[in-house]
RNA sequence: GCGUUCGUAGCUCAGCUGGAUAGAGCGUCGGACUUCGAAUCCGCAGGUCGAAGGUUCGAAUCCUUCCGAGCGCACCA
């Protein structure tokens, strides 16, 4: 019996004996208001809390003596649930039958393994998820990495729910703005390329896009140069085609690097190339169909008054597309190549706006899973001091960023003189980079805005990715040393009973909660439920192993009992560390 | 101006579908390694939960107003 089906019963018996009691005192008394589920406070009130304050009303009773009743009434009953009621003043408690729970607890998570805490709320539903789209004229920045660590996680926690999960990019690669690096290469360039400089693709061609921004102060005609290329680009001139063909790929290359180290991936590719036109055919047929209107000029509208929102031009009066023409588009064709049923933007919360035209506009196109469609809107990351400026030279630069990190944790590593002892130091290193990195990306609700302080953020002590990563180590380590001596165990029945004290009761209530939590993060697209639920059990985890002998404890009972324990805990850390990006380590 | 998100300890953040004494980490100060990995653990100090009203038996949580901040409201993307 696990936990959850545990709190249903006893929930819906008291719920029961409510209702029948309500019924003895009055004929017309046939309803009561559903009983919440709370976790008391402190142990010593039990496992599971049902407060009775609302029940006061209606029984006309103080809910301390609601509680009382409640209790002699059930204590009477035969069959109930396992556990033990507990008066808590107006609170009706249970305290858990732990031997029972942790036996058929340990049976759950050995058998499941990895996908121990899986559910199934999105049961095969097919879900189309999108996020990064990078530009082609620089490389990833700080904000760049929380929309991916975002986009993977969330990936996985909507798999982990059942869901079958299609991850795809869209790589801006057209626009003035690619023609400003491509503009800037031309005049400054001479020829230069990332094999003759050493300097990775994506950030060659963000030198060059620096490089404009220094030579529009001077010369006013800049940005009409980079219109005329722009132009030029649309008309397929061979020239520049070529040149956007090779800087594009240079800058492709540096991101599928970046991508390749902080473990993103994408089942599909989409290039805003080849689908800026998409959307045009589109409004042209709404408009026939009446859904826009078309002004004097020549441009196409639709009025959003209905959604309390002003109007919005969706074809220029010269018939070429914009931005929300091109995104139509790309979403009815994205669904023509794998029929989702519903599709998630990863993508800041400046596109509110954006994403609400968006959406009503394909509903009113009469697209029917415009219904379920998503804009996972996150906040922005922000430095002390304010908001990252590129003029100001304040962006904080993905690459360095991971770089520094991995330096930091080589350096932590050697130390520590674990050099030998560690399964590859850069290898190592780098996954420990990358789970600090994650961490502290998702760890923030997606929602809020976030600082990032290049100097303290930094950190490998306290509640950050490397401490859950050295919890698993450790669990790991002593797992190891258990196998060893094996065979003096042999024989030896895993006893429950013996796991009584406080944190002991705690992990296994952590333990078998989790599936609870992998359900909420997924119901909210929310990682940074994972990232709590993550580090209280590490938490609880090493005070247990500090206060605690597990594999030198004095009797081999309780050796095997809390290694069978230390198991069952290292399971949840790492599915969890599945489904937020950090690797799991068995050294470091 | 309109829309939207937010305001919790010195700093960074949890807690928000109303419930028991508002929690962590960092930082400060002080403890714990002859014992399973000290990237650890324990303790001290630190709060009018932006302000004021309201709803409620009960509000950090819900509602209203105000104050303060971010983001958006292009025939840019």
């Amino acid at each position: 019996m696990m936990l959850q089906e545990i709190r249903e019963q006893w929930k819906d018996l008291i719920e029961e004996q409510l209702l029948a009691w309500s019924k003895e005192l009055s004929d017309d008394e046939t309803t009561i208001s559903p009983l919440t589920i709370q976790v008391p406070p402190k142990p010593e009130l039990g496992d599971i809390a049902f407060p009775l304050f609302a029940y006061a009303k209606q029984f006309r009773m103080a809910p301390v003596k609601i509680a009382q009743n409640l209790k002699e009434r059930i204590e009477q009953l035969e069959n109930r649930p396992s556990g033990e009621l507990i008066l808590a003043g107006p609170y009706l408690n249970i305290r858990l039958d732990f031997t029972s729970l942790i036996n058929d607890l340990k049976d759950k998570v050995f058998e499941d393994g990895d996908i121990y805490g899986n559910s199934n709320v999105y049961d095969g539903k097919k879900v189309m998820i999108e996020f990064s789209c990078p530009n082609t004229n620089k490389p990833l920045h700080l904000g760049h990495m929380r929309n991916d660590s975002l986009g993977e996680s969330v990936s996985a926690i909507l798999k982990a729910n059942g869901a079958d999960v299609q991850k795809v990019n869209l790589i801006n690669n057209r626009g003035v703005h690619i023609c400003k690096s491509m503009l800037a290469y031309k005049k400054f360039g001479n020829g230069e390329t990332p094999q003759s400089s050493g300097i990775k693709g994506d950030h060659l061609v963000g030198n060059y896009y620096v490089k404009f921004a220094q030579w529009e102060k001077e010369d006013p005609t800049a940005v009409d140069q980079a219109k005329e290329m722009l132009v030029k680009w649309e008309e397929g001139d061979k020239e520049t085609i070529d040149l956007w063909n090779k800087m594009n790929g240079w800058t492709l290359d540096g991101l599928s690097q970046s991508y390749e180290k902080t473990g993103v991936h994408f089942d599909k590719y989409y290039y805003e190339s080849e689908t800026y036109k998409l959307g045009k055919d589109k409004v042209l047929k709404g408009l026939e169909d009446g859904v826009f209107y078309q002004e004097e000029d020549g441009s196409v509208w639709i009025d959003l008054d209905e959604i309390g929102l002003d109007k919005k031009v969706l074809l220029r009066s010269d018939g070429t597309s914009l931005y929300m023409t091109q995104d139509i588009g790309t979403a009815i064709s994205r669904h023509d190549d794998w029929p989702f049923e519903s599709l998630v933007y990863v993508v800041a919360s400046e596109q509110q706006y954006h994403f609400k035209v968006l959406f009503y506009i394909l509903d009113k196109l009469g697209y029917s899973w415009a219904k379920d469609l998503h804009h996972l809107s996150y906040g922005m990351v922000n430095l002390p001091n304010g908001k990252m400026k590129s003029r100001e030279g304040t962006v904080v630069d993905a690459d360095d960023l991971f770089d520094n990190l991995a330096d930091l944790a080589k350096q932590e590593i050697q130390s520590k003189e674990r050099e030998g002892l560690v399964d590859g130091l850069e290898k190592t290193a780098n996954a420990i980079a990358l789970g600090a990195l994650n961490y502290y990306l998702l760890q923030v609700d997606p929602t809020k805005d976030m600082t990032f302080d290049p100097v303290k953020s930094i950190s490998f002590n306290g509640n950050t990715g490397p401490y859950l990563q050295y919890m698993g180590a450790r669990i790991s380590s002593m797992l190891r040393k258990f196998d060893e001596v094996k065979a003096e165990y042999e024989g030896i029945e895993f006893d429950a009973s013996l796991l009584t004290s406080q944190e002991e009761r705690e992990l296994v209530k952590m333990i078998a909660n989790f599936p609870e939590v992998v359900k909420k993060a997924g119901l909210n697209y929310n990682p940074a439920i994972i990232c709590s639920n993550l580090y209280d059990i590490s938490k609880m985890f090493s005070k247990w192993y500090h206060d605690n002998k597990i594999l030198m404890a004095e009797d081999k009972k309780l050796v095997v009992a809390r290694i069978n324990l230390s198991k069952m805990v290292l399971q949840v850390i790492k599915n969890s560390f599945k489904l937020v990006g950090i690797s799991y380590l068995e050294t470091m």
